[in-house]
DNA sequence: ATAAGAAATTAACCATGGTTATTTTTTTCC
DNA sequence: GGAAAAAAATAACCATGGTTAATTTCTTAT
């Protein structure tokens, strides 16, 4: 149950296992069904999860269109960052893509566990630069490669996950239409 | 000569006047021309300097062609921001577009201008956490936004310095062709 | 196992914007 | 002030990708 963030923990900081023990205790777990919204946009995320196991597709409405703007793997920390810095609500939807376990963690917990040990402070500040680093290079990405070079960026570093991925969600999270991912996948196919 | 970047300072963090002026003994002037190349593709850039006057085009070269990427205005810091925080080229090039005043501090002295006052390391992370702030904000209008809307907002946003942009600089900014913004702004003239 | 539904592909059509070249306008500089 | 250069607008053509609808493939659930 707790094996795969304990690792994920130790591979950042030196936190003692006491301390990680007792962290533990103030957790929760919650089980989630494929095709389930576990953070609707307007809901305000009152959580910090660490995915188990299961994939996550946060989406964005764009004129009317439900774009995919990021994807969250087993073993990676998830929430609403925008809303557990500064409390506002979702504009994303958070949609399971498969059954999935994931450690929850009560927001209003996170200062109790700061104050365990200074170092869950350091992993946390870790984590929101780990993601401000993914989004700038998301932003370069999109901004001076092709599509065709960016799906197959995609396929390159998820490569276990993208077949995991429904096409549509792929092709809203590259900019553009199913028909025309199919299109690029044809044209791949050729070579 | 220092009247604007003490106005700047003074707006963001309470530093006693000794110490503003203690640090200013440590800058230098560079004046540049329109059309100078104030950075290069590839130079390591050494400094961090306050524009007094001037407008400066940031380019990156995407596929041969060169792009703007962000422009600063008279009254902003200017500096390679990767290559202050970690020694690295720079992958854009700076260009003048008018005649400017710049005031320079050399990135060596700034662990020295630290020492001076706390608060000068306060009011660089504030400049850094702004610049992060625009990127992201940038990224999103570019995803959600249609060319034409962020054209206006272009113009809204900074409505007395559009007019001293080249407007091939504006259609790069927006990821388009001249010709296209030319089709835009004709377009908006019929309305 | 099969029917119903969802996802992906394909096809045809169309609009938008890139490209190139030409003309007009503006700026620069002697 | 006028010639040369640069920037912007315009036009014509074309390619790419959006749109819609139809078809095929794959999933899901009973």
């Amino acid at each position: 149950m707790y094996s795969q963030v304990r690792e994920y923990i130790k591979k950042r900081v030196l936190i003692a296992d006491d301390d990680l023990e007792k962290s533990f205790q103030y957790s929760d777990v919650r089980y989630f069904k494929k095709g389930e919204y576990i953070l609707r946009i307007g809901d305000y995320c009152r959580f910090i999860g660490f995915l188990n196991s299961g994939l996550i597709v946060n989406t964005v409405l764009i004129e009317g269109k439900e774009i995919a703007c990021n994807f969250i793997f087993e073993n990676c920390f998830f929430t609403y960052t925008e809303g557990i810095t500064n409390n506002a609500p979702s504009h994303k939807n958070s949609i399971a893509l498969e059954d999935g376990e994931m450690l929850v963690l009560d927001k209003e917990t996170l200062p109790l566990i700061f104050s365990i040990n200074q170092k869950f402070e350091t992993l946390f500040s870790q984590i929101l630069a780990e993601e401000v680093r993914n989004l700038l290079h998301n932003e370069e990405s999109g901004r001076t490669q092709s599509v065709e070079k960016r799906y197959l960026q995609f396929i390159e570093t998820f490569p276990d996950a993208f077949n995991r991925i429904p096409l549509k969600y792929i092709a809203g999270y590259l900019g553009i239409e199913p028909p025309s991912l199919s299109r690029v996948r044809k044209r791949l196919a050729g070579k």
